[in-house]
DNA sequence: TGTACATCAGTGAACGCGCGTTCACTGATGTAC
DNA sequence: TGTACATCAGTGAACGCGCGTTCACTGATGTAC
C-alpha cells in the first residue's frame, strides 16, 4: 500500500489548516479551492482524493481551532489548561479578548471570522459551530456560581458578550472605538462573571 | 428634461431596499447585480446609471435599516420613537432579542446578519457599519447611570451583548439552543443596565 | 392645445475571467518474491 | 539484498457556467415652441 494512510492524513490535515486560514480572512465564498491547494504546496485536482465538495474543509476549519488549543498564546497570556476552575475561565476572557487576538484573523476564533457566513452555511458547519460554542460555554458555566441567572444561560450570555465584542471591533472602521469595545466587553465580562478577584491569570 | 430626478432617486432607492434583504440573506460575495436588478423589477445594465461598483449598494445597504425606523415591529413590541429615557433604551433590547428579528433575515439588523462580511468589506462599508453602531450605543449610553464602567463603554459592551446573541443563535443549528442564547443575553442586557425596573415597555 | 425634439433611464448582447468539478494520466512509494 | 509490480496521491488540462462590467441602443418622458 503505497503513500501510507498516514501521509495521506496528514496532507488532510494540512490542507484544512491553510483552508482554515484562508476562510477566517476572507470568507467562504471568497476562496477558491485553487488557492487553498496551492497554500499547501498542491494542485488543484488533489482536493477530490480528500473532500468531495468544498464545503467539507470548511466545515472542519470551524473546529480545526480545537486542535491548537494548547499551543494558542495571545498577548502572553498563555492558555493553561492545565489550571481549572475561575483561573482558567478568566483566563479565556482575557485571551480572547486580546489585541493579539484582535488582530490574528487568520489563527482567529471562527465564531469572529465567520458568523454571518456560518448562519448561511450548511447544516455541518453549523454544527461545527455550535460544538465550538459550547465547549465554551461548558468551561465558563462550570465557574459561575448560582444566581438568578442559571449558569448555563449565563455563560451562553457571556460568550455572546465575548464573540459580539470581538465580531463589532472587527467591523469597524476605527481602531480606537475598536480597542474600547473590547476593553469594555472585557470589562463587562469579568464584572459579571464575579471572575475579577481570582487575580490577574 | 425626461425622468425626474425623484424618478430616479425612487429607482435608486428600490434598488438598495432590494439589494439589502438579499445581501442580508446570502451575504455580500453570493449575490450577484443581475439578482438584485431583476428582484427590483429592472435589468442588468441599468445598475451602472446609479452605482459605479457593486460594493456602492453594498454599503448604503448597512444603513438603510435606519429608513424603516419607526415602521419596525418586531414581536409586537413597537418602537415607540415618542419615548425616551430608559423606557426606549429597553423597548430596543427586548425588540432586538425577539424570535421576529431572529427570523426577519430579510429585514434584520446588518450587523448581525452581515458583522463577517463587513470586517472584510471596503471602507465605505465599514463607515457604515459603524455609523449604525454608534446609533445604538448613543440611545444606550444616553440611559445608564454613571457606574465603574463609563455610559459609553457599558453601552458599548451592551450593543456587543446583543449582537453577538443574535449573531450566535443565528449560526448554530439547534433552535432550543438559539431560544437560550437569546434568552440569556436579554436578561444579561436587563440586569447590568438596570432596565428591569421601567416596566414592560 | 398639439407636436417635434432632446434627454437619459433602462435594455440586453457581449467581453474576458475565474470558478467548482471531472478525468485521463503519472510517478513516488510500500510490498511480494 | 535486489527487483518487478500494483496502488493511489497528486497532476494539470478541460468542461460548462455565472460573474462584474461595458456599450451601442431604444423608447418613455418633460420641455420648447
Amino acid at each position: 500500500m503505497p503513500y501510507t494512510a498516514a501521509h495521506k492524513q496528514q496532507t488532510r490535515e494540512r490542507i484544512v489548516r491553510t483552508a482554515r486560514r484562508l476562510f477566517n480572512r476572507r470568507g467562504f465564498s471568497d476562496v477558491s479551492i485553487d488557492e487553498i491547494m496551492a497554500a499547501a504546496g498542491l494542485t488543484r485536482g488533489g482536493f477530490y482524493n480528500h473532500f468531495r465538495t468544498k464545503e467539507e474543509p470548511y466545515a472542519e476549519a470551524v473546529t480545526a481551532i480545537l486542535w491548537d488549543h494548547p499551543a494558542k498564546n495571545w498577548e502572553g497570556i498563555e492558555l493553561d489548561f492545565t489550571a481549572t476552575g475561575p483561573k482558567l475561565a478568566r483566563q479565556i476572557v482575557e485571551a480572547y479578548l486580546t489585541r493579539q487576538h484582535f488582530q490574528d484573523i487568520d489563527g482567529s476564533c471562527p465564531m469572529i471570522a465567520l458568523p454571518s457566513d456560518v448562519a448561511r452555511g450548511a447544516p455541518q458547519v453549523k454544527a461545527a459551530f455550535r460544538q465550538l460554542l459550547e465547549g465554551m460555554a461548558e468551561v465558563f458555566a462550570a465557574n459561575l456560581p448560582p444566581h438568578s441567572l442559571s449558569p448555563r444561560d449565563r455563560a451562553l450570555a457571556l460568550a455572546a458578550l465575548l464573540v459580539g465584542g470581538m465580531a463589532l471591533a472587527r467591523a469597524v472602521d476605527d481602531e480606537a472605538l475598536a480597542d474600547r469595545i473590547r476593553a469594555a466587553a472585557r470589562a463587562l465580562a469579568l464584572e459579571v462573571s464575579g471572575w475579577t478577584g481570582v487575580g490577574p491569570h
